[in-house]
RNA sequence: GCGGGUAUGGCGGAACAGGCAGACGCAAAGGACUUAAAAUCCUUCGGUAGAAAUACCGUGCCGGUUCGACCCCGGCUACCCGCACCA
């Protein structure tokens, strides 16, 4: 009995905020404050969150900080005057959906649409002030014509090629992985098992872009953390390639970093995979030992190849040996797993003494260990030595320092026609096809006579064809392959038989440029109008995840050049801004999970004390950047105090448009402008909070409150819209002018001066603002206290730091 | 292993051009209102000692620079996030 009564008393708050928050968004739909206009006398600003992946299981609240934060800032910019445009969209393709789909025998499209339909009801009972004239789904044809428009483009400029390599497979997905898709040797979606299968795949040529990738990082206002993993992931090193001549008459080409340690180059190691195998084995006594470690090799997933890399394995070419350019020696040539066939050449000069990998493989098989740069102790460990280190044992490169030996032995082998300078990347390029039925179709013809041939653009969009069964096959192909009457066509070229690609699109690609779309989403004949592009591209500002870093942040900006290139859009960077938040965990710390079952649900938190209350507390949770703990309790906290502002504007106010609490105003105004912008969004409300306890322990005028509602109506739009209407205020708050501040109204006409004795704090006095040194010093000896303390004893020295402190310094 | 980051009360976090550590919120304790509880309002709230004034100690650990260090420098430790045999 009692607790039912309890029950009911907790959710007796200040005021309906249900109705409240249902009439603001029926009023927001009717009159549109958000809509954006295309052209205008005001700034533009563009801002931008990453558009949700619609998923069964709903919003959640990991979304709702980066969109929360990004929405006060759109209605900042908006109350500042700034033309905004704020859009939201949906990323749909992808694997869940199609495993629901197949769970259930559901369509997909059906699967989305509810999904869709589901995230829109939540994003807008959120209040965020998306403009929903300008939603956008990656799984519309209107929408995946423009995706596939410019796959072609890429296949014109032969950036789009087919080629068959090895490839991440994952065994529970049947489907490619892109090297950013595989974390830990798992897949980042299911966690299960990654093998590497040789595979015909679809590939972009991203790599032609690195090294503008990495350069225009620099003129980029992105977090410095998003631009250092950058910069680590397309992986640039330079160095030289170089051809050593083996006893089988041919040359091996390696690539280092460390052209100056040749002369201890004292075996070399090409990967499992390379070529050279082949073309000498007529000359290999061990054959058969060769292609067993081959064979197990390539049987090793990426995490087993990964997880041994402890321990090194290999197996000596007897029959072929290596020639050392410098030293004239005949150098053994092994495989080992441990070079990889796909960075450099696959091939490497092994200097054990400098290079630990090489130390450690040349200590197994007891190989000797050269020094050729002294300083270390190479019997006990590989030692770098740095760009200073003094070369030795290298002949004419003795004596001199790293940086210069490597200058010098460089162009040695260029000009004795040896060798190169070679700039390398980490960066692949992108495995750009899916073996999934639910993603775009690949808009290309295979004929037996032409090849590989465009579809004409006439021809798209290419649509997804109905097809029985969803899923695939373990011979690794797509549901497409099935369908026999779509997969028969004509050849564009030839008009012979030929047959359409059955592979489909990573989710990476409608994701790639979707933000370009949302300037113009209705245009049938272009991907967007040029003046709309204009307008509104770049991207101001990009808030997102870290975990796009080096998947959709990279692949985006990859296609944005490429359509700067093209001539599509107007400058070479997507995004003149990135920031990036930190996640939202459980009640116990622990990263959210259904199987932790600490998964908090927005729906519930707005049912018991409303969206602006939500809105309020994961703007107040923490520090923006970093990850924190969910509250359930701390919630409250921020109910009270919308409560709290809610009996203020409700009560005696003194009918006046100025300020009373002027000083108290200016100063919340300044710090809550500079704060949003800053993404200090805690100490943004708490001083909100701090204005309304000044506020409401008396005397505050209309105008007090007017300016407390306009400051605080970008993080609880809801009930600010419900008092400023209450109160008179005029249309929507929505669409009022943003307070400015007067710096000189934010400043005490007195400072309060720590007064310190050797350094420690005594006490505190209080002088007029900007007072001298003299005037602070007789106000902190005139303090009784100080006085004690200074009694009989000598003053060395006085250090001031205006309206600030004093130390006094005695003997 | 490499790269990046973090470490502050019981908890989330403030304050960093080197200048009053702990804003704001949560939790807790006491009080007011109430028949009672909830809600609300008021007060206290880093530690030790003390009735108090006050004193001493306190920003992961050890040292240094400085009149003064959460902040700068050197050396550790722990945790988080990337990458992971990239020659």
């Amino acid at each position: 009995m009692s607790a039912e009564i309890n029950n009911e008393a907790k959710n007796e708050f200040k005021y309906d905020f249900k109705a409240v928050e249902a009439k603001w968004r029926r009023i927001w739909e009717e009159k549109k404050p958000y809509a954006a206009k295309t052209a205008s006398d005001k700034t533009k600003f563009y801002g931008l969150i990453e558009f949700p992946y619609p998923s069964g299981a709903g919003l959640h609240v990991g979304h709702a900080r980066p969109y929360t934060a990004m929405d006060v800032i759109a209605r900042k910019r908006r109350m500042q005057g700034e033309n905004v445009l704020f859009p939201i969209g949906f990323d749909a393709f992808g694997l869940p959906t199609e495993n629901y789909a197949i769970a259930n025998k559901i369509h997909p499209a059906a699967v989305t649409e509810q999904n869709i339909a589901g995230f829109t009801a939540q994003l807008k009972m959120l209040g965020y002030s998306f403009d929903w004239d300008r939603v956008v789904d990656t799984t519309d044809p209107a929408y995946y014509k423009w995706t596939q428009w410019i796959f072609l483009k890429l296949f014109d400029r032969g950036l789009a090629y087919k080629a068959s390599m090895p490839v991440n497979w994952c065994v529970s997905c049947k489907c490619v992985l892109a090297n950013e898709e595989v974390v830990s040797g798992v897949c980042e979606r299911c966690g299960s098992e990654v093998v590497r299968r040789e595979k015909s795949q679809w590939m972009l040529k991203i790599t032609q872009y690195a090294q503008r990738l990495l350069d225009d990082l620099d003129g980029l206002d992105y977090i410095e953390r998003v631009k250092t993993q950058q910069r680590n992931w397309i992986g640039r090193s330079t160095g030289a390639e170089l051809d050593f001549e083996t006893t089988a008459g041919d040359k091996l080409r390696v690539y280092t970093t460390r052209p100056d340690t040749l002369f201890g180059a004292t075996y070399m190691v090409i990967s499992p995979e390379h070529s050279a195998l082949k073309a000498w084995e007529s000359a290999l006594v061990n054959l058969d030992e060769i292609r067993e470690y081959q064979q197990a090799a390539a049987k090793k997933s990426d995490f087993e190849r990964t997880e041994v890399s402890k321990d090194k394995t290999g197996v000596e070419l007897t029959g072929v040996r290596a020639i050392n350019p410098v030293t004239g020696g005949e150098i053994p040539i092994f495989i080992s797993d441990y070079v990889l066939a796909t960075y450099g050449t696959g091939a490497i000069m092994a200097v054990p003494g400098h290079d630990e990998r090489d130390w450690e493989f040349a200590k197994k098989f007891g190989l000797p260990i050269v020094e050729v740069v002294s300083g270390g102790d190479v019997e006990s460990a590989a030692y770098g030595g740095g760009d200073t280190g003094i070369m030795v044992n290298s002949g004419f490169l003795n004596g001199l320092s790293v940086a210069d030996a490597k200058l010098k032995i460089t162009q040695w082998l260029v000009d004795k026609g040896l060798g190169e300078r070679k700039v390398n990347f980490k960066l692949r390029d992108w495995v750009f096809s899916r073996q999934r039925y639910w993603g775009e179709p690949i808009p290309i013809v295979h004929c037996g006579k032409c090849g590989y041939v465009a579809l004409p653009e006439s021809e798209l969009p290419l649509l997804l064809p109905e097809v029985e069964n969803y899923e695939t096959t373990d011979t690794g192909e797509s549901p497409l392959a099935a369908m026999a009457d779509w997969l028969s066509v004509r050849c564009p070229h030839c008009g012979g038989a030929a047959k359409r690609e059955t592979d489909t699109m990573p989710q990476w690609a409608g994701s790639s440029w979707y933000f370009l779309r949302y300037a113009d989403p209705k245009n049938a004949d272009a991907l967007a109008s040029r003046e709309a592009l204009d307008y509104w591209t770049p991207v101001d500002w990009y808030n997102g995840g870290m975990e796009h870093t080096t998947l959709h942040l990279l692949y985006s900006r990859f296609w944005h050049k490429f359509l700067y290139d093209i001539g599509v859009v107007p400058t070479s960077e997507p995004y003149m801004k990135r920031t990036s938040h930190g996640m939202i965990l459980g009640e116990d710390g622990q990263k959210m999970s259904k199987s932790r079952g600490n998964v908090i649900n927005p729906n519930d938190v707005v049912d018991e004390y409303g969206a602006d209350t939500l809105r309020l507390y994961i703007m107040f949770l923490g520090d923006f950047e970093k990850a924190a703990p969910w509250s359930q309790k701390a919630v409250r906290g921020c109910k009270r105090f919308l409560d709290r502002v809610w009996t203020l504007a409700e009560g005696e106010l003194s009918d006046s448009d100025d300020y009373a609490h002027e000083k108290a105003v200016h100063r919340t105004v300044k710090k809550v402008t500079e704060d949003i912008e800053a993404m200090k969004f805690n100490t943004a409300i708490a001083s909100l909070m701090t204005l309304q306890s000044e506020l409401s322990d008396g005397a505050a005028s209309r105008g007090d409150v007017r300016a407390l509602l306009l400051l605080l109506s970008p993080f609880a739009p809801h009930m600010a819209e419900e008092l400023w209407e209450k109160l008179g205020f005029g249309e929507l708050v929505c669409l009022a002018a943003w307070p400015e501040y007067d710096n000189a109204k934010t400043i005490d006409d007195t400072a309060e001066i720590a007064v310190q004795v050797g350094g420690k704090l005594k006490t505190t006095v209080v002088v007029p603002l900007g007072a001298d040194e003299e005037t602070v010093k007789a106000a902190a000896l005139a303090d009784d206290k100080i006085a004690r303390i200074t009694e009989g004893r000598e003053l060395v020295r006085v250090i001031t730091v205006r309206n600030k402190l004093i130390n006094l310094i005695v003997k």
